[in-house]
RNA sequence: GGGGGUAUAGUAUAGCCUGGUAGUACUACCGGCUCCAGACCGGUGGAGGGGGGUUCGAAUCCCUCUGCCCCCA
């Protein structure tokens, strides 16, 4: 994990270092349609494979996206970023997959199965209810009610093992095993919604912060291992696809000539229906090329591939995308986080203590009056102005001018912070009464395994 | 299977040997300063894993359970 400073005003560079770091792409903006606001802002800052999603979508393909609660603790601003994220996932098309993490807080945080159901509901999912998910296409599901994550999380653990978790986690000889397990379970979560009875094959995308990246790392690496056809960049040009052959499919791909002969005819076939002329296979060397193919090509090949997996027996994963975010400051200046309540502002807050929490936050102001009229205020460091800026004020051309009027020292951070005060009690105010008017529905989101 | 160590406030720790007011730092909270926050100054909260024993009195000694750490096999 890689520390954020939260204190520098050159966030982008940081950003850049991590995009670098962990191999992650920079988002396309250009590309992303109907950009939201933390697309505009540039808080969505990177991706991977972000390419499948959006080609689905504009294929009128089907797609999903996913993620999952931890059903301790309060919601707040934090966990809304996702929420925000899923939700416009899901206007552009997706379907939404929620896991409650309740095996995971069972064997981790000592919570019984019947108190994370009442947090996960009470807490969570009234509050998804609230910001809009749509509850025909969302469905929430529990770790413990449904056994095949648990089952693929146990399968899935036999293409990793604890020197690969300690390179990613840290973990350690001290390292209590449900910790061990958890990623395991989680890499279930993520891959399950492809599998025919929960959707089916489709490009799932899981937006997260940064920090969740191991989690994604491993679980993208897990399913690829299991692939059964590999594609490849081939040296002069185009792509060239090769058979994997392990234990659990050798019987399969590659038994007697006839056999293998059969594999690569039926690779073949199920490239042309794509509609390349050119398909070069050459099963005595394993290999299939395609030397019209490009980069853009690769998700519809792969898909092939899978499809013709799965009717091989095969489990047919695609690697699951991702989007990262920024985070935002935590209230006192420094992280944000849930096990700090001074550090952030929870979505049933008191709106005194928003205030009160408003107040005390810290600012990018100047010492007195008359310097700060001088030198102006500094937003990036400004918690009052990083809350709009995350959270509050939909509207860019708003923000920008109370952006540029606290830079030029025309509004002091009091002021500025009254703003937010007012911002953020409507939002909350609203947020409540819509919790109150759609309580109704929170039945609905959740899958029937979860009933 | 055997042996050793350890458990103190939200966090990090002192005190245990030699029983007698649980101390410190950060955090939190309140006040001052400040447009506000921070920094700074002043103040206020909050703690000995569970059970049992010895004792007038146990964080401290003994037993035990539980968690965690380590060593040997």
């Amino acid at each position: 994990m890689v520390d954020i400073d939260p204190w520098s005003s050159e966030v982008s560079t940081d950003y850049d270092r991590i995009i670098q770091q962990f191999g992650l792409e920079s988002m396309p903006f250009a590309e992303i349609p109907n950009p939201s606001m933390h697309h505009r802002r540039g808080i969505i800052f990177a991706h991977r494979d972000l390419g499948n999603i959006l080609q689905a979508q504009s294929r009128g393909e089907s797609f999903g996206v996913m993620t999952g609660l931890m059903p301790s603790g309060q919601m707040h601003l934090g966990h809304k970023m996702v929420i925000d994220q899923v939700r416009w996932f899901q206007e552009q098309g997706a379907d939404v997959t929620i896991a409650v993490a309740d095996l995971e807080a069972n064997a981790t945080r000592g919570y019984s199965l019947a108190e994370c159901r009442k947090v996960a509901l009470e807490e969570y999912v009234a509050n998804y209810v609230a910001m809009g998910l749509d509850p025909e296409r969302t469905n929430i599901y529990f770790q413990s009610m449904r056994p095949i994550v648990q089952r693929m999380g146990f399968t899935l653990g036999k293409r990793t093992n604890l020197s690969e978790f300690e390179a990613i986690y840290g973990f350690k000889g001290d390292t209590n095993l449900a910790h061990v397990q958890a990623p395991l379970v989680q890499a279930g979560d993520i891959l399950h919604p492809q599998l025919d009875e929960y959707g089916g094959l489709r490009p799932i995308v899981v937006p997260v912060g940064v920090d969740q990246d191991p989690h994604l790392r491993l679980c993208r690496g897990l399913a690829g291992k299991t692939n059964w056809f590999n594609v490849n960049d081939r040296k002069n040009g185009g792509l060239r696809i090769t058979v994997s052959i392990m234990d659990e499919n050798q019987s399969i791909v590659a038994g007697d000539k006839a056999t293998t002969k059969a594999v690569f005819e039926q690779i073949v076939g199920a490239l042309k229906g794509l509609g390349y002329s050119d398909i070069m296979a050459d099963a005595k060397h394993g290999i299939v090329d395609l030397p019209a193919a490009t980069k853009s090509d690769r998700y519809p090949i792969r898909m092939a591939l899978l499809t013709l997996e799965r009717s091989m027996g095969g489990p047919g994963l695609l690697q699951p995308s991702s989007t990262y975010h920024r985070f935002a400051i935590g209230m006192t200046g420094g992280k944000m986080s849930s096990s700090m309540p001074e550090t952030t502002i929870f979505l049933n807050e008191d709106l005194k203590k928003m205030e009160k929490k408003f107040k005390r936050s810290f600012s990018g102001g100047q010492s007195t009056v008359e310097e700060h009229r001088r030198l102006g205020g500094n937003p990036d460091i400004d918690v009052a102005f990083q809350y709009l800026k995350f959270f509050f004020e939909e509207d860019d051309a708003a923000l920008e001018e109370i952006r540029r009027g606290y830079v030029a020292g025309d509004i002091l951070s009091g002021e500025l912070k009254m703003m937010t005060v007012d911002k953020a009690s409507t939002w909350l105010t609203e947020l409540s009464e819509l919790r109150e008017q759609n309580a109704h529905l929170v039945d609905e989101f959740l899958a029937d395994d979860a009933r």
